[in-house]
Parts: structure tokens; sequence; C-alpha cells
RNA sequence: GGGUGCUUAGCUCAGUUGGUAGAGCGCUAGCCUUACAAGCUGGAUGUCGGCGGUUCGAACCCGUCAGCACCCACCA
């Protein structure tokens, strides 16, 4: 087989995924016989997203850990799938429908979804065929999707376990709600972002006249729901008006009130109470409180401190309440706290009414400021709540919601949150890197209870449904609803509850959910068996990166432990973000977005320009994001394969780090793909077609054993230390270790020093020791083939193909299958190692001497040795070749007389015979001696401080002295070199 | 306010129980030496953020200060 001269990734990538995929050989081991299993779960992507680098470093080390445990003989499952994303891919939806100016409304629900399959099944597959171009292995023929039949009655199974439990409840709660989209989102979903704003001081004037409270706020437009306003109770200021009213300005005090006889203009101003709490800070702006408890979380909790009533001002579009019921046909009257939304409406001014929030604002500042009520207007800045999705400000409002309990004793006595903190504390679930766990246990023992509703309709529908009196009944089924709520003597209309729930309560359940769970397994597993959750629950570890460990991974370990009692993973590894190369984070709003896809395949500057400008939600910053790009990319991206990115991500991938993702290093790479390439092409032109001293019958056993060289021995040494490097690095998920020993040993072991070595043998030595040679080169790159193979696996399985069955390796089809090496320390040989380090250091200085005196590469000249003959001897040949030398001749002495450089190596000391000029080789000589001078200077220093002969370890001590000792007589013969030169004399010894 | 991480060569980063400061990229000089110019050989470059402490010995351990980044909570 002949391979190309350079490694063109992109033909072969093409070529073997879909051998590997059609094989089978992705597929989950089952089979119990086997000690090791280990699994993989893929972090669901949304079904209807594309490849981000997050994707393909995350995928990348999932797919290292799957191919390795594969190639060790694990049981071993990657189980993909993939997240129908309920609120993003019903936004992606509405917005196609609206650019054809069609509401979801206008189709209805039925018609909506089939349209959001539609769109599922159209782009569904994206980015899994993108997956499949880094090289992924999970078993696709266990791919899953959240919504699967399969999967969503376990949604069901689950929920109602945990309301039968009492865990799951339904309550109107303040919440944060998207006014955009109009649904209710988590505490999660919401990002809170600094902005300029405004602190607005407004006069609330006394009930009895006798002055104002002055209260500051950055949301007039709320004060319509005003039920109090609050002082601290220490506070010398105001303590005197606890317990007194003011009058709330704008507020209208309603209809009610006059036909109830408590006031006689339904236009007055409604007054509402002074009350204290110590939440007020007496420092912060006025000191005086406005309490909205309906728009205001810590109002809220106010508002139930002091029984205050809520009052809804806002509609679910956000503008001022202009009509009793909600978009959804909802009011208030159910909420025992709250006043009825006809009322409300009542109390708030017609002029107000349906208006946007902001633009209320606008006017009650102004109408404020006429009434002369405005004290003031101060620049301030504030936190504002911004949907994570929409980018809309978050408004808190009063709505009916489920909930999971997370802090809520179950059966069994504990809290689900009690619960996932405990399978950390115990150690059974274990963080890589470590620290996380304080991250993880912060949020758990903080945790609020889980608004699992969404106001949706792509997602699971809630399944819970109502009678005529609005009972509840929360069923697997219509049919079970109808019956329980027959057995409450109620036959007539159930309807179901609209809501979906959050994406997250399927996602929560992926460990199990996605392994075929049943009810019938949990409750009785004997009876109904299920190997695969056997083996594979919990998995083996989750990769992930920090910024979903609360939505994702406390949430799985709180919903898997509680519903089958097992932790859904033994260890988590939190990788970093990957950002751009200034270290910001990639947004398609920066601009700075790398598609993996792109640095693959390359792509040019118009087309990448073009992909990064298209689609903006801003059009604006096109222009900027052009330049950008222009600048950073003049020549597009160059095609790097999927190898080379893959081997760049697993570099990077140092723990507790951000990656500034740096193209160089990509291109690096690809230089490494390159010479893995060209080491198998010199190692296939100098084996093929030739003895390589295999005996087909018997390939392991080597004939030539004895006609090894300590140039074989070394680097099948040193392979043995990469192996066992490789097994602690992927045991520690050091990948950035394990990509470097492994780069290490390819390009500086065996490329730069072996393959040279061997071209020594191959020319030089005896046949039978040319064979050996060859047998060697086979077998190390054979092994170094697999042992890269899970960071590199197209490229390795390119190679492997043409050199396994030289070195009568190839026992099964793809590298793939084939056994991962593992070390042999019977295989370890201190001794040709030290004999390398010699030859190393021999040849270091030759050239070292080379480079000093200016030699042209090409100049080959004459070396004097003198020294140990028996080294001399042995690493004579190697050192002819490796420092260009005409020729070695070995010495007793120096020469006595030789006007010529010199390098001292332990006790080996080299001349390089070429004429040179003295007084510059003098000055040379001097600094060297200098240089040795003052290590010696360090070491005898260190050496008579007595503590340290007293207290350091005898080890180093002997080190020191060693060190000492050998600096020393390196440093001696230099230096009678340079009396030698001194004394002028350009004669030879011989 | 609570928490976490980072600061090492021009850039991006390693540095595994404290014991002679490293790699890649870049820079530089010279080479198309029949595996590889996506390469080979040589070279330059560091008060390891500052200060203090522990220690015979600190990039590493402790304290402190400074700068950068992030997470959680949050003041109306």
């Amino acid at each position: 087989m002949e391979l190309a001269k350079s490694f063109e990734p992109a033909d072969i990538e093409r070529r073997w995924y879909p051998r590997w995929e059609a094989g089978g050989y992705f597929a989950a081991g089952s089979d119990a016989t086997r000690s090791g299993a280990f699994c993989i779960l893929l972090p669901p992507p949304n079904v209807t997203g594309t490849l981000h680098m997050g994707h393909g470093f995350n995928q990348t080390i999932m797919d290292a850990l799957t191919r390795y445990h594969r190639m060790r003989g694990d049981n071993t499952l990657w189980q993909p799938g993939t997240d129908h994303a309920g609120i993003a891919t019903q936004i992606v939806v509405e917005r196609q429908l609206d650019a054809r100016g069609i509401s979801r409304h206008d189709l209805g629900r039925e018609k909506f979804l089939e349209k959001v399959w539609e769109w599922k099944e159209f782009s569904g597959n994206t980015i899994t065929r993108q997956m499949r171009r880094l090289g992924a292995s999970p078993d696709w023929s266990r791919e899953r999707f959240t919504m699967d039949a399969g999967l969503s009655k376990i949604v069901t199974e689950t929920f109602v376990r945990l309301y039968d439990e009492g865990l799951i409840y339904r309550g109107k709660r303040l919440v944060n709600w998207d006014p955009v989209l109009k649904t209710a989102v988590s505490d999660l979903e919401v990002a809170s972002e600094e902005e300029d704003g405004f602190m607005w001081h407004i006069r609330y004037p006394l009930a009895d006249g006798s002055g104002h409270l002055t209260v500051a706020t950055t949301r007039p437009e709320t004060m319509l729901g005003d039920t109090a306003v609050m002082v601290h109770p220490e506070d010398e200021r105001y303590k005197h008006l606890i317990g007194k009213t003011v009058r709330l300005p704008l507020s209208r005090i309603g209809e009610l009130a006059v036909a109830q006889g408590k006031a006689t203009n339904a236009d007055d101003w409604r007054e509402i109470p002074i009350i204290a709490d110590d939440y007020v800070d007496r420092e912060f702006g006025t000191g005086v409180v406005k309490v909205t408890p309906a728009h205001d979380f810590n109002d809220y909790a106010v508002g139930k401190r002091h029984k205050l009533k809520t009052i809804s001002v806002l509609d679910l579009s956000a503008r001022i309440k202009n009509s009793p019921l909600d978009d959804f046909g909802r009011n208030d009257y159910d909420n025992p706290d709250g006043i009825a939304g006809e009322v409300v409406c009542n109390l708030i001014p017609e002029k107000y009414r349906g208006m946007d929030r902001f633009d209320a604002r606008t006017a009650i500042v102004a109408d404020l400021e006429a009434a002369g009520l405005l004290e003031k207007t101060e620049k301030h800045k504030l936190k504002v709540p911004r949907g994570d999705r929409t980018g809309v400000v978050i408004e808190p409002m009063l709505t009916d919601q489920w909930f999971v309990a997370t802090d809520k004793p179950g059966r069994n006595g504990k809290s689900i949150a009690q619960e996932a903190l405990e399978c950390v504390a115990s150690g059974e679930i274990r963080f890589v890197p470590e620290n996380w766990v304080n991250t993880y246990n912060q949020w758990l023992n903080n945790i609020q209870d889980w608004c699992i509703s969404r106001q949706l309709w792509w997602g699971h529908q809630i399944p819970a449904w109502y009678d005529a009196a609005g009972r509840v009944y929360v069923a697997r089924s219509e049919e079970e609803a109808q019956r329980q709520a027959a057995a409450q003597g109620y036959t007539g209309k159930l309807t179901r509850d609209p809501d979906v729930l959050d994406t997250w309560y399927s996602s929560a359940l992926w460990p199990f959910s996605t392994l075929d769970w049943t009810p019938e397994w949990q409750d009785n597993p004997a009876a109904n068996p299920n190997p695969l959750l056997d083996l594979y629950l919990p998995s083996t570890v989750l990769v992930t990166g920090f910024d979903i460990i609360f939505f994702w991974v406390a949430r799985m370990v709180m919903m898997t432990k509680h519903i089958t009692g097992r932790i859904p993973f033994r260890h988590v590894y939190v990788h970093g973000l990957i950002r751009d190369a200034e270290g910001q984070k990639m947004s398609k709003s920066k601009g700075n977005v790398l598609d993996p896809i792109d640095l693959n395949d390359g792509i040019g500057l118009d087309e990448l320009v073009k992909k990064r400008t298209t689609g903006l939600m801003n059009p604006k910053q096109a222009g900027e994001i052009e330049k950008r790009t222009r600048r950073e990319f003049p020549q597009g991206i160059q095609a790097f394969g999927a190898d080379a990115l893959r081997f760049t991500f697993l570099s990077l991938a140092s723990p507790g780090r951000d990656i500034k993702f740096d193209l160089h290093r990509c291109e690096g790479y690809r230089n490494f793909c390159n010479k893995l390439w060209n080491a198998t092409r010199f190692v296939l032109m100098n084996t093929t077609g030739q003895d390589n001293g295999f005996d087909p019958a018997r390939p392991d056993i080597c004939p030539d054993e004895p006609r090894f060289s300590f140039a074989d021995r070394w680097i099948v040494s040193r392979l043995q230390r990469a192996e066992a490097e490789a097994a602690q690095h992927f045991a520690e998920y050091r990948f950035d270790l394990l990509a470097r020993a492994i780069y290490e040993f390819v390009w500086d072991e065996f490329c730069d020093w072996y393959l040279e070595l061997a071209k020594v043998q191959l020319q030089t030595g005896a046949p039978e020791e040319a064979r050996a040679t060859r047998r060697a080169l086979l077998v190390v790159l054979e092994t170094v083939l697999r042992l890269a193979h899970p960071l590199l696996p197209f490229i390795t399985e390119e190679l492997w193909q043409a050199v396994a069955p030289m070195a009568h390796r190839k026992t099964r089809d793809s590298i793939m299958l084939a056994d991962y090496p593992v070390p042999d320390p019977s295989r370890l040989d201190a001794d040709s190692e030290a004999k390398v380090r010699e030859l190393k250091d021999l040849t270091y200085a030759c050239r070292n001497l080379r480079g000093e005196m200016g030699l042209s590469p090409a100049r080959k000249v004459p070396l004097i040795a003198s020294g140990d003959a028996g080294t001399l001897e042995r690493c004579a040949p190697y050192l002819k070749a490796l420092a260009k030398l005409s020729e070695v001749r070995i010495a007793e002495r120096p020469p006595e007389n030789a006007n010529a450089p010199v390098a001292v190596v332990g006790e080996i000391h080299l001349t390089l015979k070429i004429e040179i000029d003295a007084a510059a080789e003098s000055e040379r000589l001097a600094r060297e001696i200098a240089r040795l001078e003052s290590e010696i200077a360090k070491a005898a220093a260190k050496l008579s401080n007595e503590s340290f002969i007293a207290r350091a370890p005898a080890q180093i001590v002997e080190q020191e002295r060693k060190r000492l000792a050998d600096f020393s007589a390196t440093a001696e013969k230099l230096g009678s070199q340079l009396e030698r030169l001194k004394r002028g004399r350009i004669e030879e010894q011989e």
C-alpha cells in the first residue's frame, strides 16, 4: 500500500466513519461475563441545534474515553440522544411562522405542534451528522429523543409518583415571567446584568396631612400595586410614623370601596399602611421602601410576613392591566391573598390601563412631577433580570404553577436535595476537579422549589386534569383521571392542564429513561429484568461544562436517586468553556463564533464573513464583525481535519480552566498528524517486501531477540512508559497530559531519535540486526497507533490498516476493536535508557559545537573522541550519522596540541577536527568555564551549609555532591584544553 | 455580601507528595541531509504578580496585598 506524501484528512474521514457505523462497532457491550462496564451519557443537544465548539470539545473528551474503554474490552455504552429543548425550539418555529405573518394561536395547539415536529424531522439530524464528522462513536442504534413515546411515558410516571408523594404541587406563586414568551421560567433561566437606570424619589403624603414620606424606587410603575410602605423599626427618622398611613399618589380607591362606604369618591387616593421590617436598609435610598407584593420577590416575602394583599397591576404581557382576565382566561378570584381582577382594574386610573410597562413608567413619572411629588431623579446602576432566551426584562408575576418541592421530606424522610447532597458527601459521586463540590453543595443548600410548568405548547403536557369545580386529578392517563374523579363523585368533563413541563424535567430523568426504565423494573427487578440498566446505571462519568451543574447535574442526581434509588453516575468531569483567542465568550452577536466543522473542512474568508454576519439579531453589528473577521482570518481558515481538531481540544483540556482557543495550536497538531503519517511512510518503505523477523505462525516470538540493539530496547522501554502514562492520565481525566505524552513519544522519541537511529542500523547493521530493527519499527509503530487511536481515530485507523498486517497484529477488522496497549514492566530497560541518554548527550554536544563554530550542515567533519572505549565504540556509528561527521576517531587521550573546538560530556572528551580561530575558541571556553564555575559555587555553597547536610534527604545531598563533582570535572577538562590552546601550538597528536 | 479560579518566556499554556524553570507557537541563524519545508539543526528570551512567613531549600505550603475572570445571592 502506497501512502500519499502528506496527510490529507478529508478523504480518510469520509471513508472510515461510514464503515465503522455500518460495522456496528459502536454498539453497546452487553456481555455480563466481562468485568468492566463503562457508560457515558451524551448531554442531549437541542434537537434543532447545530454543533458549536463547546459540543466539539465535550464530545471529543467523551469519544476518547469511550474508544479507550471499548479497546480495553469493557462493556461500553455511549448513550446518544437529543433534547426537545422546549423554549428554544418553540421560539425557532414561532419565528418561522412569524416571517409568514402567522402566529401560533392562528394555527392552534395541535397544528402548531405538527409544525414543530416537522421542523424536528427536518433539522433534527443536523447536529448528530456533525457529531459524526468529528468521529464520535456513540451507539446510534440506541439514540433517544426526550419526547419519544417511551421517555414521555417515564416523564408521566415519575410526575405521578412525585405528586402522590407530595413532592410535586401546584400553587399560585410569584415566579419569573417572560412577558414576550408569556411563560414562567426558572431562576436559572434568568440572568441579571448591571444596567444604567434611574432612582426616583417620590413623596407619599401622610394621610393625616402632617407631611410626607419619600420613597426611592427604580420601578415607579409598580406603585399602582403598592400595599404598604416600610421603614426599619429602629430608624429614628421614621419610628414615630409606624402604624400611620400614607396616601398612594396617582392611585384610586375604586368603586368597591365607595359601595362599601369606605370612601366617598372612587378617584380618591388609596391609603396604605406604614409598616416596620428589618429587611429595610436604613443607609440605602431614603430608608423608606414601597411594598409591592405582587411584583417583587422581596416585597412578596414582606407581604407574607405582614399579611398584605397582593395587587397584580400587570397583565401577562407586562402591560398595565386593562381586563380582569389574563391571556389564559384566568383571573385572580381564587387567590386568597389577592384582589380580584375586576377590582384591580378599578384600582388603576383609567389613563394607565393597557399601557406598556415602560410607557406607564414614563407617564407616571411625568404625572408625579406635575403633582409636585417627584423629589428628585438620580442616575442609578441596577441589576436588570433578563430572560436568557429572549433578552427581555423578566417580570415577577403571580401565577398558578407546578413545582417540585426540593426541600420537603419525601417518603423516605429526606428531601430530594438532601439525598443529592448525601450522594456527593458520601463519596459515591465524585467531582473532577473536586472543587466543584462547593458549587454543587452551595446551590443545593439554598435551593428553592423548582418551577416546572411552562406556558408553552412544545413539551410534555402536564398529566393533570381539572373538573368543573377546579379540583385536580394527576394521573397517568385521562381514563385514570376519570376514575379518580368518579371516586370523588364527579363524572363530568375533565380539562387537561394546558401547561408543559420544563425541558430540564425530562433531562433530569436521562440516566434511566434512556435505558428503558419501567415502573415494573423499579418495583420488581427480578421479574422484569433489564440487563442494560444493571450494567449501565449508574453510568461511569458525566462529562459536562460547569454552566449546567445546576440545570442538569444536580437535578439528575435528585431525580435519579429518588426515583431509582441509584446514583446517576460515579464521576462528574467538569471541563471549561471554549472562548475565542482573546478570551471572549463566543457568541453570534460578537461575531467571534468558530464552527468546529469549519476547522475540520476549512472555510474561505468570504464564506466565513457571510456566515458570521447573516441572521444577526442586530444587523448593525455586521460591519464591525466583518472587519474583525477579515483582520483575524485574512486567508479564511484552513482545513485541519477532525483528528487535529480533536487533539487540540484534548491538549487544551487542563482542569479548572477555560480555553482560549488558539488556531495555531490546531495547526501544530495538524502538523503532528502529518508527522505520524510520514513516520509510517518511512517504516512501510523500509519494511514492505522485506523479512521483518516475524514467524506468521508465532508472531509474538522474535527469533532475532538477541540482535536487538540498545536503541531498539530503549524505544520499546520508552513505549512501556508512554503506555503507563496514558493509562494514568485516562484514569485521572488529564487529557492535556495524555495528549502531550503521546505527542512527545511520537515526535521527540520515536521520530526524532528512534527513526534516525534505525536508519543507521538499517544501513550499517548486520542482516539480522537490520531485520530486528525492522521488526522493532513495526511493533512500536503499530502499538503507538493503537495508543493514539482514542485521540486520533481517523489517521490511526488509516495507518493501522497498512501497518498492522505487517506487524502481524491485524486480528480485527478495525483498530477500534483492537486491544489498547498495556504496559509490560518486564520490557522496561534502564540500561538501554542510560545508553541512549549517553548517546543523546554526545550527539547534542557535537551538534552544539558545530553550531557554535557556524559549520554548515552540509559540511562533514572528523571527530576525535576519547574516554570510555566501550561507550565510544557503541555510539560511534550513530554519532557519525546524527552529528554529520565524516569519521569518528577514537583516541586514548585528548589531542595534546589541538587548536580545535572541544566539548566534554562526563568522562568523554570530544574534539572537532577543524581549523579555528584560537582566540575566539579561548573566549568560548572561558565563557563555558565561567558558567560551570557559577554552578560549582552554587552547589558548593549548598554543601557547605550544615543544615542542608543535616536536614535534606540523603538522596538530595548525594545528588548535589554528584553535580558538584561533574561540574568540577568538566570545568577542569575544559580548563586544561584552554591551557593547551593558550600554548598556541597547532599540532596533532597522531 | 458569599464562593471559585487565574496571574510562569513576546503569545497560549504545562509544571503530580517543596530539590538544577518546561512545551507549542512566534522570533532568530543555517539547511530542500532520499519519512516529513506541515520538515531538520543550532540559538536568544523568565526578579514564576508584589510583600511577608514556614523550611536546609518555595513557582509549588501559609498569610497578605494587587490585578483579571467567573458563579451564586442581592438594596427598594
